[in-house]
DNA sequence: GTGTACCTGCAACCAGCTCGCAAGTACGGT
DNA sequence: ACCGTACTTGCGAGCTGGTTGCAGGTACAC
């Protein structure tokens, strides 16, 4: 899969300044869990142990993978749980969710670099560079008045590998 | 909904020049059906329903919508059959279908315009002017190596209108 | 006209996601 | 430290969008 579904590698040399910055997010457990606090929200074990899935897995990931690292925080929680988990997280500002074409929907924290392309043929998730989506958002809005919101659609083609 | 889901108005003096364009397209239904023979498919009853809804509505379209368009051409047609004949449709090269975030995959016309815009408030959709297009394709690809595909997915955000 | 391979209608099925409900628990009040 | 209540969770049923297996129908080559 791609650069950003593999937890355990980081290759930090290998990527630009944009790319370390889609990496980088404004969120700690514990500021996370203000914020929920400062919603009305509790801040509960399973809760706690998406959040902290969340913080260990740079980039998108999907509900179903989430759970399953969230199940290491927290054995036996419920894959339903994650998604009403997230959606308070949603409703909080902590995350965002993107949809990538067919498949589910991807979460991930909500950092600076808001817009991933994905490869429709290995599945792989990249981050687009911001000069391109500055100038998408600010060409789309000058000529058409639409406000695009970059953190909540992915796009689609074929990766630079997959492409060779 | 939005400008193109509403075939019986045209509105063609409050359009730009891009957005006339997006509505042209390559395909009447004899080309179609040429095609069709051509990748050795039968032009059946259902099959023409379809073509002649689609050419009909001019725009991004869902499969339901699409359905009840086609059975005023050819009653009874099932849902399921839609489904069947926009994938050979989009083998044949006659359609793509865009994933519009939360919402049904949409159908359209392989024209020469082939991004568009959702609004997350009430659904219409929008053409993003081709130069935008072009700029967003190019800058991905010479910054990552990515080949957008721009038939295949749709942007998200708050229309003009919605914004105001 | 005839045959056959493709296509259609139908219903069952699947994936992704949501909801209703009873049991459990965070946390403000005391 | 304890209590009470309102929020949360696990669980399963259910919903939506889409696919598939199959028996019957039909386009089209011959």
């Amino acid at each position: 899969m791609g650069h950003f579904t593999d937890p355990t590698r980081q290759n930090v040399n290998m990527r630009t300044e944009s790319v370390r910055a889609f990496e980088r997010h404004a969120w700690s457990a514990d500021q996370a869990a203000e914020a929920l606090r400062a919603h009305g929200c509790r801040v509960t074990r399973p809760r706690t142990a998406v959040l902290r899935a969340l913080l260990e897995h740079d980039g998108p990931i999907d509900v179903p993978a989430l759970t399953r690292m969230a199940e290491f925080h927290e054995p036996g929680i419920h894959e339903a749980t994650v998604y009403r988990t997230v959606a308070t997280l949603a409703e909080v500002g902590i995350v965002t969710h993107v949809h990538a074409g067919h498949g589910p929907a991807l979460v991930r924290l909500h950092g600076d670099v808001a817009l991933v392309a994905v490869c429709q043929d290995c599945g792989s998730i990249e981050p687009v560079p911001a000069e391109v989506v500055d100038a998408l958002v600010t060409g789309t809005l000058l000529t058409t008045g639409f406000v695009l919101e970059p953190g909540h659609f992915a796009l689609e083609g074929i990766c630079a590998a997959c492409a060779a």
